[in-house]
RNA sequence: GCGGGCAUAGCUCAGUUGGUUAGAGCACCAGAUUGUGGCUCUGGGGGUCGCGGGUUCGAGUCCCGUUGCCCGCC
């Protein structure tokens, strides 16, 4: 028998957010917890001793992106991600369901697994769920992803349908698999189930009975964030949430603006990666503790005010508006670098200060004003609870 | 002084044998970005075509003058 691998610390009264602890052969990860994306052993612009120094403790890695560079074999050589990378908190690798996905036209889907033409130099491969979990495993993930099929919104109920049958039966095989062999390295490495369903409540409900049949370390919800409305993507969200098991994290993968992952603390996740605030700020656009800015705008020309106000909670550096504004607009590399780290930094802050109001009981009325006052509704969303 | 060339958007330039509201790239301004192939993608503002005459139904395009810059030659 595993030893469990998540502490349920506490639930809110007033919404169904939660405060964890996820227990990794790398490290504790407090939740809520927000993972920067580091799809090929990098977070763009940023060292790692940022992430650390931002008290990180978990980044996201991507099995399709390493399995074709540097190869699965290249870091088996070197020992694993981690001491490929020099990073010695925990990872997790998404398995390639998504990326398959969104490679749209390169690849093609069987009942054995999927295959796909590299975007690097074409050459031809086959991903099927234990090919997958091995790769996963030479990476040496502390968390996996079992593999799924992931579908786009919208989707018609026959096509929801059979991409969930087909991701069930995958992703047992990720765990067939996964059961019945020894540790690859020194230590144990855990898997993730993924829902599936599109937004099909009672494909949802078979996907998460199917997949709690068996010992999954945690649940992901997939297949959201893809398109549909924000409404519909919390409905979805407070649905699945109500049918996982309380005893087991929950992510809800791809996940989000800060509106987005605020209320969906509130519908009980515990888990969230994505890829706005690395890729937002290397366009420009910025998250700060007063809310959203584009950097590039004239109006801060000839700002002297630091970008965040708060930067010293946030632990940054004073850098000015007009000072970024200039290397952005200069096209400077660092200007990079200190937006990724601002946007780093406030989603860190994001997750860590709802935690902290979670435990204290507060964080349904400090959610609430916190996104009035500064990420007001944007396309129709509503309320947090409710 | 003589000869030649060039003047079109902030910059570098395209503009057919004269023919609708003069274009591009860059720059500028704004927006997007949700399990990251792609410092990307979308939009927008901006020119009395150096200036003054002339020819013509019509001139950025042809003619004359003029100003400025560039290149040769004395």
């Amino acid at each position: 028998m595993r030893k469990p691998t998540f502490d349920l610390i506490a639930t809110d009264t007033e919404t169904k957010a939660r405060a964890g602890i996820i227990h990794t052969a790398h490290g504790v990860v407090e939740t809520p917890a927000f993972m920067p994306v580091a799809t090929q052993g990098a977070i763009k612009a940023l060292d790692h001793r940022f992430a650390r120094s931002l008290s990180y403790s978990l980044l996201l890695a991507n099995t399709y992106h390493l399995y074709l560079r540097p190869g699965t074999d290249v870091l088996e050589r070197f020992g694993g991600l981690h001491r490929f990378m020099q990073w010695d908190r925990a990872l997790l690798t998404d398995s390639g369901g998504f990326q398959v996905y969104s490679l749209g036209t390169l690849r093609r889907v069987t009942d054995d697994g999927v295959e796909f033409r590299s975007h690097i130099d074409g050459s031809r491969h086959l991903f099927t769920p234990e090919s997958v979990v091995h790769s996963q495993r030479a990476i040496g993930a502390d968390i996996m992803m079992a593999f799924d099929e992931c579908i786009g919104y919208p989707a018609s109920r026959e096509q929801a349908e059979r991409a969930l049958d087909r991701s069930m039966r995958w992703e047992k095989r990720c765990y067939e698999v996964h059961r019945s062999v020894p540790f690859f390295y020194d230590y144990p490495q855990q898997l993730f189930a993924i829902i599936q369903g599109g937004t099909y409540s009672d494909l949802r409900r078979r996907s998460i009975e199917e997949l709690c049949a068996l010992s999954f370390d945690g649940f992901a919800i997939g297949g959201l964030a893809v398109g549909e409305p924000a409404d519909l993507m919390y409905e979805i969200t407070d649905y699945s949430t109500n049918l996982l098991p309380p005893s087991q994290p929950r992510y809800l993968m791809g996940v989000g603006t800060p509106q987005n992952i605020l209320r969906s603390i509130a519908l009980g996740v515990d888990l969230f990666d994505c890829v706005m605030p690395t890729r937002n700020a290397r366009n420009g656009t910025l998250f700060t503790t007063r809310g959203r800015l584009n950097i590039r705008n004239v109006r801060f020309k000839y700002s002297d005010e630091p970008i965040d106000p708060a930067w010293q909670e946030l632990g940054l550096e004073p850098y000015t508006l007009g000072y970024l504004r200039h290397l952005f607009v200069s096209g400077e590399i660092l200007g990079l670098t200190i937006a990724t780290l601002q946007n780093l930094a406030f989603y860190r802050w994001l997750v860590r200060t709802s935690r902290e109001k979670i435990l204290d009981g507060t964080f349904r009325q400090w959610s609430q004003s916190f996104l009035e006052q500064f990420y007001p509704d944007a396309k129709g969303e509503r309320s947090i609870v409710d």
